[in-house]
DNA sequence: GATGAATGAGGATTCATTCAT
DNA sequence: TATGAATGAATCCTCATTCAT
């Protein structure tokens, strides 16, 4: 586990700002940088070889660090992904609250794709590592992390629609929302594949996919 | 491709044409018996723990024979998923030409659905190795393979689209192909992962999705 | 143990050479030719990879045969290479009684030196598998085999070298045999590594090493 | 080459230069150490067993590592080889600088040979495993260095005999230079398979060997 | 006798992880 | 802390040899 982690020694305080209290603080700073640096590293890697392909001398070397280094940080080279999925997967959350705001459920429905898409498909053309990480490492605690946030995902995707389809039995709200994100991890893999104009178009056809398909089911007439 | 392909050695003495060709068919028989059980154990490790996890010794025990047997077969780890690609490939070909039939052209979209995406998901409702394979396994000879069979499904797709909206230009073409392909797959893990009721349900939805998302793209009207 | 060194069954006899008879020594026949076949392709391999690189399935697949049937003559690898050894040591010694003929003793250096060394490169020439296999195998029963030629050869250096040098003392001969026998091999490796006018030329040079070194160590005035 | 030869990180803080550049130049120290170690060790393996027969893992327990540790300052066998060969390479370079000063060239041909062959056949008694791996490894970097060996001795022996008979052709000068090479590794053969006065009396006989057969071809007069 | 499949120990090499400095 | 050498189990693969047919 990442020292990062570790309950820091509620230096909180604030007095004694002294060398002894100083020096600790510094070095934590250093160890965050040096984190930092290796999960960096550690994304750039998973993103080009996978997971299981990536080696931590690899890791270690892209960080330019030695690796013995790397496990004073880090236990195994599944903490790494861990890690890193984890702030991923913080910042993924952080966003999406701002995606699924709950003013944007009373938009109309084109609106309300723009407003969750967009950020969302956002983050994950800036953060190709998530979904590398996500999609398959077959590697528990990150299953784990993937697990949770498709349920996180689900459970907001599950919201919205409700409050569209306030009718629906809570099977079909769930069929649906595996569908929708199925479809957004289709196109995801589409759009990240491509760029400019062409990524646009998909980013296009992703929401007329969503559209269509959904369109049919909202029984909740939307303001305006 | 196996060596047990090699052209048996024409015995020049010519007599007793039945002892003396029935051996080495027989021989051939157990060889290319040792070929399949290999290929399904493989199968079966490349599904459990995806390509480059699967341990040669761990096939070889899996088919129940010594690590020596597996290389008189396959001069290598890549050559066993290539050829198990290779059969499944030519399945898949096969079945698509079922799928595919010029007939279903001229049914109407839900119909032509329904030809169409059957087989496809039943076939690989029995053949789960295959998808695990094509998926992601960073092997060159696996990705041409499913290159081709991305690029064959995808002419194929274009076809039947070409037909419904003679007016699309190939870039739409393209697009949509790739969008329709996108959402075949991502619905094909949910069905994969699920059984009974809930598979029928996802093989439904995702017949919705598609004809929701093409319906109104219908240039071409069609008999009845 | 190949099977052609076994006592064959008294069968000079020469009575009944009916079927009974017949079958086996055909089948004996058959087996001799395996054998030859077998021990020229062993030949072929060994010169051309070396003993200790020679697979023994190259061999078979060089004889045309499956490495079963080579075990079925020989019982390892060795006894390849020392039952090849054995014949081509056989054959050499016949050749060296013809090239260390008692009257070539008497005649006058050079002339002795044409008629001893000139059979025994042709020789070497023609099997160059002799002095591959001889050189450094490395093994135990083709070592023996190496020294068997060794001092075989040795002696008969030896004889003759004293009838030049009659008072020379066994020391001395011995040292002076060892030092005539290692330029042979030396000059057998340049002979055997050109060709034509070039190889002609180092045979000559051959000599005339010899002639210088040797002749000022004569004391008997050879007759004529 | 070694990947402890990589250049040091230049530690970038400056600071210290004592400590800081001395806890790396000891650790390179260390890796200097192993790979002599290592290479000790193989030079021994290989004078026992030949280049093909020596495994890795018998190398690292010769030297008491490890097989991974051998694998960290050597990415595989063949290096091993090359490198041990170009060290000895380099060495021998050296002496030759020493045995063929040009003083030597206007000593009269007996003392000669006693100032070029001694400090030769000296560095093979001291370096036996130079000679077991330029000889047969069948490995292309050691060939090559073996044929650079070979062709910067031929040139030192053309360079000298040329001193001694400017009339020859170039091509009586290869085929005499190539003649005395091969004698001496003849002869070298048996200077190492023996040992103090029957060695000695070997080292006489080659200069006896190279005196005779030289001695006819001077033309030009030395001095004295 | 012949075949070629089967065996399994052994060899080269990698890499996650630990340790001395 | 940082370093990089050290470890050794595990991996892919080879090949001499045996066995069933």
């Amino acid at each position: 586990m990442p020292e990062s982690r570790q309950t820091q020694p509620t230096d909180e305080k604030g007095e004694k700002t002294t060398e002894a209290a100083t020096a600790p603080r510094r070095r934590q700073a250093r160890g965050e940088r040096r984190i930092a640096q290796l999960l960096q590293a550690a994304a750039g890697v998973f993103c080009r070889t996978g997971y299981a392909a990536a080696s931590t001398n690899a890791i270690a070397r892209e960080a330019g660090v030695s690796p013995g280094t790397l496990y004073q940080f880090f236990p195994n080279k599944e903490a790494i992904a861990v890690e890193l999925g984890g702030r991923l997967l913080h910042d993924a959350h952080e966003m999406h609250g701002q995606a699924f705001l709950p003013e944007n459920l009373h938009k109309p429905l084109p609106e309300l794709l723009d407003a969750v898409l967009d950020p969302v498909i956002a983050f994950n053309c800036e953060n190709p590592a998530f979904w590398a990480l996500m999609h398959g490492s077959g590697v528990p605690g990150i299953q784990q992390e993937h697990e949770e946030l498709h349920t996180s995902l689900l459970t907001r995707v599950e919201d919205v629609l409700r409050s569209f389809c306030p009718d629906s039995t809570p099977a079909e709200l769930d069929l649906v929302s595996n569908m929708i994100l199925g479809i957004f991890k289709a196109s995801l893999d589409l759009i990240l594949a491509t760029e400019g104009a062409e990524r646009a178009a998909y980013v296009a056809e992703l929401k007329a996919v969503l559209l269509r398909y959904l369109e049919p089911m909202i029984t909740e007439p939307h303001p305006l």
